[in-house]
Formats: structure tokens, sequence, C-alpha cells
DNA sequence: TGTGGCGTTAACAAAATTGTTAAACAAAAT
DNA sequence: ATTTTGTTTAACAATTTTGTTAACGCCACA
């Protein structure tokens, strides 16, 4: 495998990743995707086969990539205060960069049931197992007002992906330009903390968008 | 109009709604369409004239039928925790029965970018200044911690909506039936309402699903 | 009874999208 | 230099989806 061909083919996934999970054109065309990466439509064919084996593709490596961030992000033996933090941060910078990457996968879910399981089930299940005992022991402790794991977890998640999955309707709402709009979401990172903690976060644990 | 033709296009008009809001088969084709009412495809063209002009009623009708039920549980004299609780029994019930609604939209304003503001902007302009006032009073007296009327209310929108939404991924997360998760999203209306307030709702409010 | 309008249908046409192929091209190896 | 290998392209073919049309059936009503 060439260096040109490595590269092309980086460049058509890449381009098809910005398309479909940053701009949201959520049934891009070939002809579409070979024009964002400019190059001729045969060379998705001659690469991925077919359209929707790349799509496969397209999807396995950016769930891969989320599941290593997040599962990172909510291991070892940090304070379970930090883990969360940490994982609000991871979850909302993926965001920023592939708002409508949780789109695309629910369509996908719709479209394929049968593939279903094999989107989520393992990882997701592990998500919520990596933080219960944690979460468990800090309402024995009287640290965090009583709240079954799995409702928490789903706070988490709506609080973290919605405002990016509903981006140009909130934009609109509040007038914004995009410039605006990140530095509202990034503000929203110690919101987010708040709302399901009731207190402010430890200190400045949350990153800037790369 | 004759009560047969009346009710064709009744019946077209909701089966794709089921299809597309309900079944988030966000991109059916006329063909499913029909097959899924039980008539020929032709008559979409009959009665709509084109996909696209199909879909901007089934929009609009939904869009409506959304606002006026949103805007009725904001409005009016009730004390300020009875309309949030109001609000998100109507958005949730809405949302069990077109669970992809939402999605549906994001996509269409990804793909026509210039009616974005037709979709939101007036509705949902007014949905933060119904509740802004009062929010305020309630923190001024000390009833509420202080947050800004938009993130509260962005809080709300992604606790009740995105469950909705991600349906197939938290059923199969937590292995759940259709019935199960029904359960799980009506006891939710609780959930939310203490996520945002910090304490119980008042009584009963919540209705059951219809 | 038969005529006209309306809803419906099947068959066809057009457009959009995907997939294939053969030839042109470039770069490296012989 | 020539062959070889792998990449890119345009042109074509196949498929899918949308849109159109002409004919059929049905019912109301003259």
């Amino acid at each position: 495998m060439s260096s040109a061909s490595a590269q092309t083919e980086e460049l058509i996934k890449e381009k098809a990743k910005v398309l479909i999970f940053q701009k949201g054109y959520l049934n891009a065309t070939t002809q579409e995707i070979a024009d964002e990466a400019g190059v001729n439509r045969a060379l998705i064919h001659y690469y991925f086969r077919s359209r929707e084996q790349m799509m496969e593709i397209l999807l396995e490596e950016a769930l891969n990539e989320k599941k290593m961030k997040v599962t990172e992000s909510l291991s070892g033996n940090k304070p379970f205060r930090e883990k969360i933090a940490n994982y609000i941060d991871v979850v909302v910078n993926l965001g920023l960069t592939y708002p409508y990457f949780t789109n695309f996968v629910i369509s996908e879910i719709n479209r394929h049931p049968d593939k279903e399981k094999l989107f989520c089930s393992k990882h997701k299940a592990k998500t919520v197992d990596l933080i219960r005992d944690q979460l468990e022991a800090e309402i024995k402790n009287g640290k965090l007002a009583p709240i079954p794991a799995e409702d928490f977890m789903v706070n988490l998640v709506s609080l973290c992906n919605y405002p990016l999955l509903a981006k140009p309707i909130l934009k609109t709402i509040h007038g914004m330009t995009d410039e605006a709009y990140y530095d509202f979401l990034r503000e929203r990172k110690r919101t987010i903390f708040i709302t399901v903690f009731g207190e402010e976060p430890p200190q400045s644990v949350f990153t800037s968008v790369n």
C-alpha cells in the first residue's frame, strides 16, 4: 500500500466524516462525499467496494474512538467527581467535532435493527458499570442525593449530547454565531456538572476545544 | 372533497408519521410509506403532488401540534413548578408517540439551512420567554439555585428529549422490552423534575401515556 | 341507463444514485 | 527504456426512487 493510496483513502474517510458526522448531512451521496474530498467518485468504490461498506468502516472507527475515550475517562482510581468531570469533558469535546454522530448511530440502528447489539450493548453496558459502585458509595456517604445509577447515567448522557445534536435549533433560538455557540457549550460543561451534582466542579478540570 | 378522499389523505399522513416520526425510518421512500398505509404509491402524488410537499405538510402539522401543546403547558397563572411539570409531561408524552420527530427536524434543518428560521425561531424563542420571569422570581426568593434561563431550558429540553431519541440504544443497554422502556420513561418524568429542581414534584401531576 | 367526476390502479417515463469497466496515467522496479 | 504495479479517470450499466399518464371502476345524479 503506497503512501499516495493510504493518503487518499484516509482523505475520503475524513471528509465523509466531516460531511455526515459534523455537517449532519446524514444521507450524503457518494457523489457528495467525493466532491467534499475533491476526488473522483469511483475511488470510493475502489477503496471501499460499496457505499455501505465504507459506512460500516466509518461507523466502527468513530465508535471505537469514542468508546476508548469514554472508557478511559471513567477508569482508574480517580475520585468519582473527577471521573464524571472527565466524562463530560470528553463527550462534549467529541460532540463539538462530530455533533451528529449519535444521530447517525440511531438512524443506522433503526435502518438495521439486527446490528443493534453490535453497536452499543457491550460498550455502553460497561459504561454504567464503570461508575455504579462509586456512585452508590457516594450516596451511602451522603455526598450525593439518592438516584439509581441508570437514571444518573441517562441524565448525564442527555445533558452532554442533546445540546450538540440540537445545535442548529439552539443556535437560532439564542441568535448565536458558531463562535458564540462553542463558547456556550464550553461553559455548559460546568453547568452540566452543577446540574448533576448540585454543586460546583473541583477546579478547572475542563479542557478547551481542540 | 368526499369522505373517502379525506380518509385516504389522512391515512397516508398518519402512516407516514408512524414510519418516520415513530419508527425512526427517517428516509422512508414513497413506496415504503404507501406500503405502510396499504395504498397505491401513486396516491401519494395524487394527494400531495410530490414527496417533498408531503414532507413539508407532515412537518408543519407535527410542529404546530407540538408548539400548541408546549405553549399551553407553560401559559396561564399556574405556579412555576406546575408549569414545568406540565411541560415535562407534555414533551415526554409527545416523545413517546413520536420519538424521532426532533431527529427529523434536525436532519431537515441540515439539509435545508434556509428553512431554519421557519422551524423554530419564533416558537422556541417564545418558550424561553414564557418562563424567564417566573424563573428569575424563584431564584430571587431562594426557591431555586441560581441558573440562567437559557441553561435551565436547555437542561429541561435535553433531559426530556434525549432518552426518547436514544430509545434503541437505551433499550439495549438495560435489556428492556418496549413495555419496560415505556415504564422507565414514565418514571423518568419524576426523575427529570427532581434533577432540575433538586426536590420532589408537587403531587401526581404526571399523566400516563395515551 | 348512462354520463361525469372522483378515487384508484398499473404501466410507463424520468431522474437520481450506485456500481462496473476499460483505458489513461504515474511511479517504481527491472 | 520498458515493464509492472497500483492509482485515477471518464464513460457506461444497473438499480433505485420519484414522477406521470392513461385507463378502470365506482358512485351520485341527471
